[in-house]
DNA sequence: TCGAGGGTTTTTTTT
DNA sequence: AAACCCTCGA
């Protein structure tokens, strides 16, 4: 008798889900993972929130799914990770591949931002772009509106004008909400409401310059990937049919924007995982709003909810200390945090005298710590704002432990490497304005007008870099300007690598450079590393893009690439802090007026996000916490004042913390 | 029109 | 302490 056979549907992996047998897995999810975890892990088609609290083990999470998800079968370039820095894409993919194989680093990760790069660049004839444009970071955005600022004859009112970063942050605000910039002056700045119309011709202007000039913000990355996927023409069906799963981390911060590229960018395939945790959103400045991660039901049908909320990171002290703080947030989602890690030290509230003594009091618990087998690299000083560190960063000079610094100031951000940058920009995009001005304004004699002038010339193809300088720079420009486009025109022929092309301009930025900068000793190292850093990239195009989305993180302070055995301190800011976690966490500036920030003691809802600061800060340690502040602190407005707790930890019960006082003779 | 000098204000946090 | 704005002499 012939066999009879069922067809059964199987998923597009080719195998059946519901037949899926675990001992078909080299790993063995459900030994590794607790049953929340393993829910997530096991996820397959479908939309799913997953509500992490902190250390609840989001991060082993999306491992794991990546790893399964693979090991059915799944080709890696179908998944995607959407990550808050490209570093936590990467630091994702290499613990899958450790636990599977190296097919895990296949998988497509990054940020939102480097991802759409790449997408624009790809598809760039159907988005209506050209694919060499060139990425505005913050300050040259704000170097265009100051520009188009300069041009509004302002002189006529009375009152003050915003300047150039605020009115970036308005227009900027506007275009990641959704809101209307109308409603954004009234809520945050009454006391420019009356530029509305001002602030709209400074908008539209700066839109239509970057349109011309093959120029794209922050913010028109997002946009332009965003209509690319909802307008959902050939390419973007061709995009879409090749992603099959996404996974969105650290969803508390993303904005409007950014749930719209999701909901884009799960048209075809209906898989969606987004993983956060609404108690952690630090990121409204940026137009993240918390209630954004609840509003995502909504966007999906059949949502699945997940929760994880067994603590890993922590002893009970610290979630203790850590709940309480947020338990006291007016506005939360219900979850309730345990630990089964056992028991240590209470965490400590210590004041000083004033900042100084913070300072040496953090440097001698440092190596008290180290006495005790604590690594430099498991232990960390956080802060609310980069410059909170700096007595902090002379101490430890001085006592010689050596430390890396996150978030404040950026390499890519100083000047002087903003200048060399620019001449490499120009010759990869002679249309990048920017740049343009940038450059011309270090030359001498050169003021806004001539620079103004010399641009007009650019876009009207009087003067280019294509052509020999003698054929198109005019007898009327002075020697230095010919010299310019002798130089830009040669550089613009040379084929050479992102490194060569670098050491030209460095050759011939040398002379401007001193002239420009009384400490160019100091910045010359900048200058160095930055050649060093060029030595990774093979295309420019790779380069320029990284040092706009991705810049490596410090100047001075940091260490060479090789020097990765060395141990080390890290001082943080906590925005940058996130997701991170270590053995010892030092807290320090919680004063009222620092941390929570003078700015944020206005609204209710700014105190909120401050409150969620102190949150994330705290629930890094993992054994022991400290947290200090000043009793005198020097105020650059008022002199000495006296300062408060911060209110954080003012309300903090006895039982949960223990206070230490710390004498004057330290 | 450039660029130096002086007086004033300003301050989070990041892609 | 640095960034910004305005004024004024060359």
């Amino acid at each position: 008798m012939a066999k009879k056979y069922v067809l059964k549907r199987v998923n597009n992996a080719g195998l059946d889900q519901t037949k899926m047998d675990e001992a078909r897995f080299t790993i063995n999810y459900s030994h590794l993972l607790n049953t929340a975890q393993l829910d997530a892990v096991k996820a397959l088609y479908g939309a799913y929130l997953v509500i992490a609290g902190a250390g609840t083990g989001k991060t082993r999470t999306l491992v794991y799914r990546v790893a399964r998800l693979i090991e059915s079968g799944f080709d890696p370039k179908s998944i995607l990770l959407l990550t808050f820095t490209r570093k936590a894409a990467k630091e994702m993919m290499d613990r899958a591949s450790i636990l599977l194989d190296n097919r895990c680093s296949k998988i497509q990760g990054g940020t939102f931002h480097s991802f759409a790069n790449l997408t624009l660049r790809k598809y760039a004839k159907s988005v209506g772009l050209d694919s060499g444009f060139t990425i505005l970071d913050q300050g040259d955005s704000e170097d265009v509106i100051n520009l188009i600022r300069g041009q509004l004859d302002l002189a006529k009112l009375k009152k003050r004008f915003p300047n150039k970063s605020t009115i970036n942050r308005i227009l900027s605000f506007s275009v990641n909400t959704g809101k209307k910039v109308s409603d954004i002056l009234a809520e945050d700045y009454p006391h420019f409401a009356e530029y509305i119309n001002e602030i709209h011709k400074i908008g539209d202007i700066f839109s239509n310059y970057k349109k011309k000039n093959n120029l794209l913000d922050y913010d028109d990355l997002l946009v332009y990937l965003k209509d690319f996927l909802l307008n959902f023409d050939a390419g973007a069906k061709g995009l879409l049919s090749t992603i099959k799963f996404v996974m969105v981390d650290e969803y508390q911060d993303t904005n409007m924007l950014q749930s719209e590229i999701v909901r884009g960018l799960t048209q075809i395939n209906n898989n969606i995982m987004v993983v956060g945790d609404d108690s952690q959103s630090i990121y409204s400045f940026r137009g993240a709003n918390f209630k954004n991660i609840m509003e995502f039901p909504k966007l999906f049908n059949n949502v699945e909810l997940i929760k994880l909320e067994e603590n890993y990171r922590s002893t009970t002290e610290i979630l203790d200390f850590t709940n309480h703080i947020i338990d006291s947030a007016v506005e939360k989602y219900p979850k309730h945090l345990y630990t089964r890690k056992g028991s240590g030290d209470l965490p400590a509230i210590i004041s000083t005298k004033n900042e100084n003594m913070q300072s040496k009091f953090i440097v001698d618990k440092i190596l008290e710590l180290r006495e005790e087998g604590v690594s430099l690299n498991e232990i960390a000083a956080l802060f609310r704002s980069s410059y909170h560190s700096f007595d902090l960063e002379i101490e430890l000079n001085k006592a010689n432990i050596p430390f890396i610094k996150f978030g404040g100031m950026k390499f890519v951000e100083t000047a002087h490497v903003k200048d060399v940058l620019a001449f490499l920009r120009i010759v990869h995009n002679p249309k990048d304005v920017v740049s343009w001005y940038r450059v011309l304004l270090l030359h001498e004699g050169i003021g806004p007008r001539k620079a103004q002038n010399i641009l007009e010339e650019l876009s009207a193809g009087n003067l280019n870099i294509s052509s020999n300088p003698e054929a198109v720079v005019d007898k009327k420009y002075s020697d230095n300007i010919y010299n310019l486009f002798l130089f830009l025109h040669g550089l613009f022929q040379r084929k050479g690598s992102p490194t060569e092309k670098a050491e030209e301009v460095l050759t011939y930025y040398q002379p401007l450079f001193k002239c420009k900068y009384d400490d160019f000793n100091k910045r010359g190292k900048d200058l160095e590393m930055f050649i060093n850093i060029s030595t990774n990239y093979r295309s420019m195009e790779s380069f320029l893009s990284d040092m706009a989305l991705e810049p490596p993180r410090d100047s001075v302070t940091d260490v060479d690439e090789t020097d990765n055995e060395r141990e080390y301190l890290t001082l943080s800011t906590i925005h940058s802090a996130k997701g991170l976690e270590w053995h010892s966490v030092f807290i320090m500036h919680a004063i009222d007026g620092f941390f929570p920030s003078a700015q944020s003691l206005q609204s209710l809802d700014s105190l909120e996000e401050e409150r969620r600061l102190m949150y994330v800060a705290s629930t890094r340690a993992q054994q022991n916490l400290f947290i200090s502040y000043p009793m005198h602190i020097f105020d650059r407005i008022q002199g000495f004042t006296f300062s408060k707790p911060s209110r954080f930890i003012a309300e903090i019960k006895e039982d949960l913390a223990e206070e230490w006082l710390l004498e004057e003779d330290f």
